[in-house]
DNA sequence: AAAATCATGTAAGAAAACCTAACATCTGTT
DNA sequence: AACAGATGTTAGGTTTTCTTACATGATTTT
């Protein structure tokens, strides 16, 4: 379990896959960090590099700002959440309140569709086939 | 099932992150590509995009180098495996041919090892906190 | 309504990371 | 010894990302 928030949480993309994993321009995504809103690891040569949290914590944002909140608002409801787990010991109410915010199978359905868009489809078929015996 | 497959073959890595992630030089993933054990993507730059297929194709390259193996032999080897699903119907047999080669448990121990090892443990306390909500 | 603020676009110049191509080097084989 | 396989290293060029600064349209505040 601590596993998966570990694979989680590694610093991996650079911003150009990130901008087309997340439909958000490389302006937009400083300017979160800016806010700090992430926080994005960094190479020796200072490049950014995200993690898969990075990028679903972007994909929440995009999601809240197309639905008319601003950033002072993402970031309220952000610090709900981090007060939520501070306070609160049970899952319960963090979850419900998850719900509260934006609907889980909407942003799942957001992001898989995200992530399966653009030139990402296109991929060599000799691979295609290996991952057949790589589970 | 197809939705894991079109996932891991996106191609989302630069050349840097897979050689931390293989402990690779790029020389050699380089030389890997140029022998047809791989076929990264590119981006229009002609920049190298690897996908986790690719990783695991390398990581699997390591392994049998690393039991002396040589690149001819590799290719040997995935060929038949590529071979195995074009003649064969069953899954049991190609499962065991997998087994064969290498044993899956270590190798499965391999890859997550060599994926948290490194610089990528460290990553922000605040994503690591909102990776709670955003499971 | 004017002024300020928010969110984003755009441009410039510098630095980092990656590219290909070529040659060097080590190791094992013929 | 000569050769082939696998990798290291170097060089010059290109792509991508970086920071900083200024521009702009849309809201909010005064």
């Amino acid at each position: 379990m601590a596993e998966r928030e570990i694979r989680r949480n590694m610093p991996l993309f650079q911003i150009g896959t990130v901008m087309q994993l997340t439909d958000l321009t490389a302006r937009q995504i400083r300017y979160y960090e800016e806010h700090d809103l992430i926080s994005p690891a960094r190479t020796e040569g200072k490049r950014r590099l995200f993690s898969l949290n990075d990028i679903d914590t972007l994909l929440d944002i995009k999601d809240l700002i197309d639905q008319g909140v601003n950033l002072a608002g993402i970031k309220g409801i952000f610090n709900v959440k981090v007060q939520q787990v501070l306070t609160s010991e049970g899952k319960q109410e963090t979850e419900k309140i998850r719900r509260d915010i934006s609907n889980e199978d909407l942003r799942k359905a957001l992001r898989t569709e995200l992530l399966q868009a653009g030139r990402f489809n296109r991929s060599s078929l000799r691979q295609g086939d290996m991952s057949r015996f790589f589970h």
